[in-house]
Parts: C-alpha cells; sequence; structure tokens
DNA sequence: AATATTACTTGCAAAATGCAAGTTATTTTC
DNA sequence: GAAAATAACTTGCATTTTGCAAGTAATATT
C-alpha cells in the first residue's frame, strides 16, 4: 500500500497572501479551520459536555476570554461546523448546537482522547479510556444518536486535574 | 453506554499561572503539546512525507519560520514525541525521528485527514481518501511499518492548491 | 422602574509568530 | 590549507494573536 506520486517540485512563495491556503492537504486545511488554541476544545464541549451557551463555556472553568470565545463561535459558525440559534423563549440567549461537519469530528477528538490518556498524566480514569478504545463504534455511535436527538446529558465528565490511580502508578 | 459522572462544580481561577494545566482532560492536554500552529504539520511531515532534516521542512514550500521550526522541534524532542540524532558522517546535520509515542498519532492525523477531505476543497484524489476510509487499520498499520523500517520513501505526496474533479463537481 | 442576566465589544497589554539578516560549526571545493 | 558552501540555528524587531478587565446593549426578572 503506497500512495506517494511523484513529489511536487520545492516551491517557496515568498510574500504570498496570508489568506491564501498554503497547501492542498486536508491535515493543514483541517489545522485551519479549527486549529487554533480553543476551537477543538469548544467542539469537543459541544458534543461531549452538554454545553449549548456562551454562559456554558464562559463558566467551565478552562479560562477563555469572552473575545476569543465570541470570536471562534463566530468563525465556527461561518465555517458550518456548528449552529447559533437564538432561544425562543428567551431573547438574551443564543443556543449552539455542532452541524453534520461537526459532529464528524468526533473521530478526531476521540482519538486525541485515546492518545492524551496513554501518554500524558490526565484526569481520565483507565478504565474509561479502555472501554473507549476497545469499543470505537460504539463510542461513536453513541456521541452521534446523542447529537442527532439533542441528548442535553454530557456524555463525557470535565476530568480533574490528576488521576489519583495514575499518580501512584507513577511512583 | 453513558459516561458522564456528576460534573464538578465550577470553578474559576483568576490569576492561575499559565503554566499550570487548565483541566485533566485528555484532549486539553493532548492539544498542550502539539495544538499549536506547527506541530502537527511536522509530525505529519515525519510520519507520511519521509521528511528527516531541518532543511527538508524548510524547502517544504508551507512557509514555516526558522526560529518556529527550530522552536517546535526542540519542544516536540523534549516532550518525547521526537528524536533529534546528529548524523554520522555529517557532523552539520541532525536527523529528526518520531518516537514511540509520536507514531501513536497516525490515528489522529489519519482522521484529520479523512475530515478534510471529506468536507472542505482539498488537493486530495478522492479515491485516495475512499480507500483510506475503507481501510484504516491497514493504513495505520502500513504508516507503522514504514517507521519501524525507517522507509524514507514518502506515503503521502504534496497535495497540490485544488483537485481539478473536486472542482468539476462543485459546478 | 430597578436590577440582573446574557452575549458580546472595546482599548490596551502580553504573548506568540514571522521576517530577514546574521552566526557557528562542519563539509566541500579548489 | 584556505575559501566557499551548507546546515541548523540565533537575533532584533515587526506583526499578529490572545487575553484582561471594564463597559455596552438587549432582554428578562423582580
Amino acid at each position: 500500500m503506497h500512495f506517494a506520486s511523484n513529489i511536487d517540485s520545492v516551491s517557496n512563495v515568498p510574500g504570498r497572501p496570508k489568506s491564501k491556503r498554503r497547501s492542498g492537504c486536508p491535515v493543514s486545511i483541517s489545522l485551519e479551520r479549527f486549529g487554533d488554541r480553543w476551537s477543538l476544545l469548544i467542539i469537543r464541549d459541544l458534543m461531549v459536555r452538554g454545553f449549548r451557551t456562551f454562559k456554558d463555556f464562559e463558566e467551565s472553568g478552562e479560562g477563555i476570554a469572552t473575545n476569543i470565545l465570541t470570536d471562534r463561535l463566530q468563525k465556527l459558525e461561518a465555517k458550518g461546523i456548528i449552529t447559533a440559534e437564538p432561544e425562543e423563549t428567551d431573547g438574551r440567549r443564543v443556543n449552539y448546537r455542532l452541524t453534520e461537519k461537526g459532529i464528524d469530528l468526533a473521530p478526531v477528538l476521540l482519538e486525541l482522547l485515546i492518545w492524551g490518556a496513554r501518554h500524558e498524566e490526565t484526569g481520565a480514569p483507565c478504565a474509561l479510556i479502555t472501554k473507549m478504545e476497545k469499543n470505537r463504534e460504539e463510542v461513536l455511535a453513541e456521541v452521534r444518536r446523542r447529537w442527532r436527538e439533542r441528548d442535553p446529558n454530557p456524555f463525557l465528565p470535565k476530568f480533574s486535574e490528576r488521576n489519583s490511580e495514575q499518580a501512584r502508578r507513577e511512583r
């Protein structure tokens, strides 16, 4: 299984406008869409934490600045990754939700979760991660079902700073 | 399948030192490791483009600044994601290589590739992406085999700006 | 009508990124 | 052996991004 064709000639492009895409690689393009400091975390919280409103993010304790949060929500909406709907019964509030394009990021987030839990010290219980690793399809199906049915309950908790089991194992 | 326990109480931490981790979530922690603008692209290029040296990155045409490239390579080494070895026959050169921890990011990059190709206009041929989607395990096994055997040939090409097939389909 | 809530906006500071020239160590060329 | 070239950086400064903290406008509650 070999996918590489002849390598394109090297082409530095000095002074190229910043808005122009640097490459046609899907990884680059994906990271252009949500590779900044906060976007994937916002997507995660919409996906698995049950977040819906600006205040949910603001009070999550993760420390995002409100001007940045506003900016990111607007950009994610502009890219079709989330929607923003005014709440019918309270005109002050906006309800944010992942689109089909947004929920399709579930596999990326699942792999980041698994990598992080496997290679770094985290607050995620090992049993939980092992179960998710062994049941990727089911996890993704469940995440998608909850999204489709607008289940407001969080699928994953906010993990605390340090997993004491993992801390003990480290010694 | 429901993983959420009781949500931890909201805890804003004003004035918390920046070096402190914001949460114990593996996704957050992963992004702390390589969530900046360039790190995942460097990992991708080591993984599937056959890159080994500083010059490979510098001449890739992607536009990374040399001070940033130096900084990222050093940080990725410090985090155990890559190694940097002087070349035995030429003391000027350093050979960079993914570690076990680094190659374990292959699933993340594969999912990013698939998402990007599915949802954005890219230079990746549809047939290629479809094949990769249908054969995730084989693709990952092949990427890992090439890494283990230090195969210098690129596994994926540098995709050009726009896939004409995709452009035609867009009309 | 006063107060509180929600989602922002604003001006400015701090941090991160990038440019382009320069440096150091090493190899190649003559 | 000296000069030139190469490889991987370093440096000073400019630009961009992120973040702080106070403020604003619309809307709901009391």
